[in-house]
DNA sequence: GATTGATCATGT
DNA sequence: ACATGATCAATC
């Protein structure tokens, strides 16, 4: 079952709509995909899932899921309660050209402008075929998350422009954070040291802590925090 | 229990 | 190689 993309935000909220309270094992049928027995070796599955459903045909070219609508697809593990139980990835980082970029240009910036979020029961207790889809969230970036996130951002990015980037750990950044991001921890790419020498670095990528995108699904739904 | 660093699968 | 989709798992 293919899924083609959707004419316009409308339909794409309307079919988002159509999903919640699904469980993935019910949609998974509809798409004629298998469940996996957990993530462990399937970490993408949750998302693929929800792009086919959707109508999503990035693929996985450097694009919005949905390029006519500008518009980025998450889905968001959460628990019962509504909150995120993991870290959302945003955008791997170009090493050696960051330090030019400005916060207006940057890759975190157009990811984050329009997404729809969609929570999807993410605790591990409860069998990948058991969880639930919940109601999604068509999301514009505001004024002031932009401005959180431009602060880590310029931060962050400073960091890595100076040279600084084997410094960064995961505790940087207030809603924003730096974490690597590779096959495996000796995976590296290019990167300049402190000195503009070329050096292999350790591959690394943007996330959202779940303080962020919690507060944003309670804002919108008006969850009791 | 929350957080950070490590890792898995797939497509272009 | 490097982008997409993320969660796992060791450690704090």
């Amino acid at each position: 079952m293919t899924v083609p993309p959707p004419r316009d935000q409308a339909e794409l909220i309307a079919r988002a709509a159509e999903l919640a309270g699904l469980r993935l094992a019910d949609l998974a049928a509809r798409l004629g995909a298998p469940v996996p027995p957990d993530l462990r070796r399937a970490k993408g599955f949750v998302g693929g899932l929800l792009e086919r459903a959707l109508g999503a045909t990035a693929g996985s070219r450097a694009v919005p899921d949905f390029p006519e609508l500008h518009i980025e697809l998450k889905t968001l593990p959460v628990d019962r309660a509504g909150s995120p139980v993991e870290s959302t990835f945003v955008c791997t980082i170009p090493l050696t050209e960051i330090g030019e970029v400005e916060w207006a240009d940057s890759r975190v910036r157009r990811k984050l402008s329009r997404v729809l979020w969609v929570p999807v029961e993410g605790e591990r207790a409860i069998a990948v075929g058991e969880r639930r889809i919940g109601q999604a969230l068509l999301y514009e970036l505001t004024v002031e998350d932009e401005a959180l996130l431009r602060a880590d951002w310029e931060e962050l990015a400073g960091y890595i422009g100076r040279g600084h980037v084997e410094e960064l750990r995961g505790h940087l950044g207030k809603v924003l954070q730096i974490r690597p991001k590779a096959a495996h921890s000796r995976a590296r790419r290019l990167g300049f040291d402190a000195d503009g020498a070329p050096f292999a670095a350790l591959p690394r990528g943007f996330y959202l802590r779940p303080s962020f995108t919690g507060a944003l699904l309670a804002r919108h739904f008006a969850l009791p925090r």
